[in-house]
DNA sequence: AATTTTTCCAACCGCGCGCTT
DNA sequence: CAAGCGCGCGGTTGGAAAAAT
């Protein structure tokens, strides 16, 4: 999948790298580095312009670089990332240790992008099927013990506190909403949002095997969670990554 | 099985910034 | 201050591989 090799106008190499050019501009980088990139196709022999030397090192050659296999972790922060600093590849490579700018852009347009549009179009059609039972169902499900939904909307509105509710840890006032806080939004808008997941009852027995319960409760509560707080609500897949991110510490005790 | 269409990643391109002269 | 140069960034493209017809 790249381009074949051919010759500009000025004799420069075009297209995919060999082998021996990799092991080529391998050897004289890890040798005398790269100070100058203009210079460097000359003294390493090759007939390359620097920018492609360059390309070619920050994204293929350079020792640590990875490719594909992203993790969930990554596919994760790199949609953080994005929606914090827009299309600025190169800041967000700098907090995916291996990950070149050149790479992520990619992964963005052939598959995170996509991935998005369809979370999208499926938190729509959620939100119009909430909508039309809006007004009887939401309230019954916003009892603040009784559903992570409620826990989340509770902690920020400050109905319950850790002092006079010890047995829910109210760790965070920070959760948003659609940019604002749950605290400002009403039950029902809540509730068309979320959909479900959010509103399904907090209590183990009832919906959620013992492991990923306890993994939910202290996720819940922990600042990591709390630095993703407006994503939050927006995607299901992400908590469930952190219950898988924090199996051994079940500090909550309901 | 043959052909067409889509996917996706390596590489190219042009622009702008910062440094040097 | 202006011009020249090199580098880095982000948008775009080429084309092989995979999927669909």
């Amino acid at each position: 999948m790249m381009r074949s090799p051919y010759y500009d106008k000025n004799g420069l190499k075009r297209g995919a790298w060999s082998k021996e050019e990799d092991e080529m501009l391998r050897a004289y980088v890890e040798r005398y580095g790269h100070s100058n990139w203009r210079q460097l196709p000359k003294h390493a022999g090759l007939s390359r312009c620097g920018k492609s030397c360059r390309l070619r090192w920050l994204n293929y050659l350079r020792p640590g670089v990875k490719r594909g296999n992203y993790t969930q972790e990554e596919d994760q922060l790199i949609i953080n990332l994005h929606q914090q600093l827009g299309n600025k590849w190169s800041s967000i490579a700098k907090r995916l240790p291996g990950r070149s700018d050149n790479e992520i852009k990619n992964h963005w347009h052939s598959h995170l992008k996509k991935l998005l549009e369809r979370n999208h179009a499926e938190k729509s059609e959620l939100k119009t099927k909430a909508s039309d039972n809006c007004e009887g169902e939401a309230t019954k499900y916003l009892e603040p013990e009784n559903t992570l939904l409620g826990f989340a909307a509770a902690s920020s509105s400050n109905i319950i506190s850790s002092e006079n509710s010890p047995h829910i840890y109210n760790s965070s006032s920070n959760f948003s909403f659609g940019g604002e806080s749950v605290a400002n939004a009403s039950a029902c808008e809540i509730f068309e949002e979320f959909g479900d997941f959010w509103t399904k009852p907090f209590l183990p027995e009832n919906i959620y095997d013992q492991n990923n319960y306890k993994s939910l409760n202290y996720a819940v509560n922990e600042a990591d969670v709390r630095e993703y707080s407006s994503y939050i609500f927006d995607n299901a897949d992400f908590l469930c990554h952190v219950m898988q991110e924090f199996p051994e510490d079940p500090k909550m005790d309901i």
